[in-house]
RNA sequence: GCCAGCGUAGCUCAGUGGUAGAGCAGCUGUCUUGUAAACAGCAGGUCGUCGGUUCGAAUCCGGCCGCUGGCUCCA
């Protein structure tokens, strides 16, 4: 009898099996059809394929395309198929890499001397489709290190090279389906047949091995599915997506416009945008007096000096504009707040009963972008932080987190914006960092106890610390999918030695304070644009640039409807009457696609009870109001901050 | 900055070498209206820009500017 091993299935269920058993043979243990469905196996955190066998007991669960790791084998297996593809059709393609991503796959590829456009990406598609058709199976092959290199050399492919210099001899494999062989970890689908709709979705250029000083590879994005049916769908919610685009409603809604006499990448709020923002602002403004912040204002330009003793010059010198030469003096455009503050906070001797000091400011700064990364409100050269810094005993740093994260969750939950929350630590590479190591080691133990404490639902990305301390951001996803840093609140041991900031302690002695950085919508421009693309431009009445407007069905009822504006504008309501000769279906027609939360019809049963016929965006007629009640309503939803139907 | 795509009226778009178009918006007039588009007329464009090819360029080629997606970067 041969020798038995344990399988534990994601249910608890634990089965024996014959050592040796392939998760195929698992799976057409359980039924054909999860057979037929399967994609690969996951045993013990490790993806295989459903052909290898299975020599120790173990956890495992069979992969479909419902799962994550199913989905990505299936598109690690089709980046493959877009590789052979390309072979086929440019021999001479050399690839660099080509892994499955959140929504797809790419291959980096160096084309040598040709182009390759757009239009190419159709004829790659269908012969992706053909190959698919033969059904060809995906053979692993462990080949030694020597093997692996002599096998690129012969093909002159510098790039894989490369990578299996990093790879240690013996956990070397190959995978080959059809005619393409790949240095591939794996796992793969069984065959290439699974694959029915492909969509190479775009091209760029990508630097190898991400270093700009390398030579840049061609990426081809691609998605794939099981199903044609699924590729529509995933068109289909792509459009959607666009629909809901900030540059696309930003223009409709007149929100913003970015105008190139003006500047590239300087955004100017509209008056329907300047709306939102200020009510933005007077939110953030009112939830920070009750926690006792004090606001204050810098100007727009500083000199150098300020920066070169916060060390932000010349660390970002590259992303900064050149300094301005005022007489003997050089001034740099205002990039970031806090070496003002800071300034501030040396302009008088605290004592430890000052703190926490808790300075604000709307302040707006001026970073030099590259071009190419400019994108609508997103991503700009000159935008608006809600800054604020807390200067605070290192007794008091813990709670004073907390009470920023308090705020933050507050400023999303008001608009339920799902955040996912990323503690960003330093990394090895120590040229990247200012201060002492103890501070960051403590200042990274710090952030953690009180995300734990309060139960955050975190991540960890290593890297991604400030220079002078590490952080907690706040990073939300726009339309299409792209994940955006919006709020933040970092811990600074650096800055207070580098401003030599002091308080007199109860021992009667100078201590160093410790800076805590935050800011919850994070830029003011880039947080429209998610708030933007996150209602689809449907926004919560308090909000809305134009909240209420008041249509008469004819000239006669004019009168009356001034009249209803009126007691609503003493309410400080946003309100418009709408006097055209139009028929109320287009007077209608024309609020709706403004995306005005209230319309008002009023006509003679309303003048003549002092109702008014209310209308809700998007849900249509709502019934006939006593004028008064719906004032009150109205401004409840206003005052409460209510989030709109869906 | 690099790679790819795009740039025609205020907006959305049609127009692949032979006299610049449509819908919406705008203006003028008519209509005075009951829950998503009243009717008619008028006006609006150096086809991003500069250069080239051509008898002739929105259309073909090149430089530049801008926008979009990606790469790199992001205090």
């Amino acid at each position: 009898m041969p020798e038995q091993i344990t399988i534990t299935f994601p249910d608890g269920t634990e089965k024996k099996f014959p050592k040796g058993i392939t998760g195929r043979e698992i799976a057409e243990s359980i039924s054909m059809g999860l057979a037929r469905e399967a994609l690969s196996i996951t045993l013990d955190d490790e993806i295989v394929d459903l052909s290898r066998p299975i020599e120790e007991s173990g956890a495992i669960t069979i992969n479909t395309w419902d799962s994550e790791d199913g989905k990505y084998t299936f598109w690690h297996s089709s980046a493959h198929v877009l590789a052979e593809a390309v072979q086929e059709l440019y021999p001479q393609a050399k690839f660099g890499i080509g892994p499955p991503i959140e929504n797809g796959f790419y291959y980096d590829i160096d084309f040598g001397d040709q182009t390759v456009s757009q239009d190419d990406l159709d004829e790659i598609e269908d012969k992706i489709i053909e190959l698919a058709r033969n059904k060809n199976e995906f053979e692993r092959k462990p080949v030694s290190k020597k093997e692996a290199l002599d096998f690129y050399k012969k093909r002159d492919n510098e790039y894989k090279i490369d990578l299996i210099e990093d790879l240690e001899d013996g956990t070397i494999t190959f995978y080959r389906q059809g005619g393409f062989t790949d240095l591939c970890r794996g796992p793969h689908i069984p065959h290439t047949g699974r694959i029915k709709a492909v969509k190479l979705t775009s091209l760029a250029g990508a630097y190898w091995r991400g270093d700009v000083e390398s030579k840049q590879l061609t990426r081809i994005y691609g998605i794939t599915f099981p199903k044609q049916k699924l590729l529509s769908q995933y068109i289909k919610q792509v459009e959607e997506a666009k629909k809901r685009d900030h540059k696309k409603l930003g223009k409709e809604l007149e929100l913003y416009m970015i105008d190139s006499m003006i500047g590239q990448g300087l955004p100017v709020w509209l008056p329907n945008g300047t709306i939102i923002r200020r009510e933005l602002e007077a939110f953030l403004r009112e939830e920070q007096k009750k926690r006792g912040y004090r606001e204050v204002i810098t100007p727009h330009i500083g000199n150098l000096e300020l920066y070169r003793t916060s060390g932000h010059y010349p660390y970002y010198r590259e992303s900064q504009y050149n300094p301005i030469q005022v007489e003997d003096e050089e001034y740099l455009l205002k990039p970031m707040n806090c070496p003002h503050h800071h300034r501030i906070y040396s302009n008088t001797l605290h004592s430890y009963r000052d703190l926490p000091l808790r300075l604000a400011e709307f302040g707006t700064v001026y970073r030099f972008e590259q071009s190419g990364e400019l994108s609508g409100m997103s991503r700009v050269r000159g935008f608006t932080q809600d800054d604020a810094h807390i200067y605070c005993t290192h007794d008091q740093l813990k709670d004073e987190i907390k009470r920023c994260i308090d705020l933050t969750e507050l400023v999303f939950g008001t608009f339920d914006m799902p955040v996912d929350i990323r503690l960003s630590f330093r990394d090895d590479n120590e040229e990247k960092y200012g201060g002492k190591t103890e501070f960051w080691d403590r200042a990274e133990q710090e952030i953690k106890e009180v995300a734990d404490q309060e139960q955050l639902d975190y991540t960890i990305g290593r890297g991604e610390a400030s220079f002078y301390g590490p952080k907690i951001d706040f990073i939300i996803r726009d339309a299409i999918g792209r994940k955006w840093q919006l709020g933040t609140i970092q811990v600074d041991y650096v800055m207070p030695e580098r401003f030599d900031l002091t308080y007199v302690g109860s021992d009667n002695d100078r201590h160093r304070p410790v800076i805590i950085h935050r800011a919850p919508f994070g830029s003011m421009e880039r947080f429209a644009s998610i708030l933007i693309e996150h209602f689809a431009g449907d926004f919560p009445v308090w909000l809305a640039p134009r909240q209420v407007q008041v249509i008469p069905i004819s000239d006669d009822f004019n009168d009356y409807a001034f009249k209803c504006a009126s007691r609503l504008k003493e309410k400080d309501v946003r309100v418009e009457v709408d006097t055209r000769s139009e028929q109320v279906g287009g007077k209608i027609r024309d609020a709706e696609t403004s995306k005005i939360p209230y319309m008002l019809i009023v006509g003679s049963e309303e003048e003549s009870s002092g109702t008014v016929s209310v209308r809700r965006h998007k849900k249509g007629d709502i019934g006939t109001f006593d004028f008064s009640e719906f004032i009150s309503n109205l401004t409840a939803e206003i005052n409460n901050k209510e989030l709109p139907p869906h």
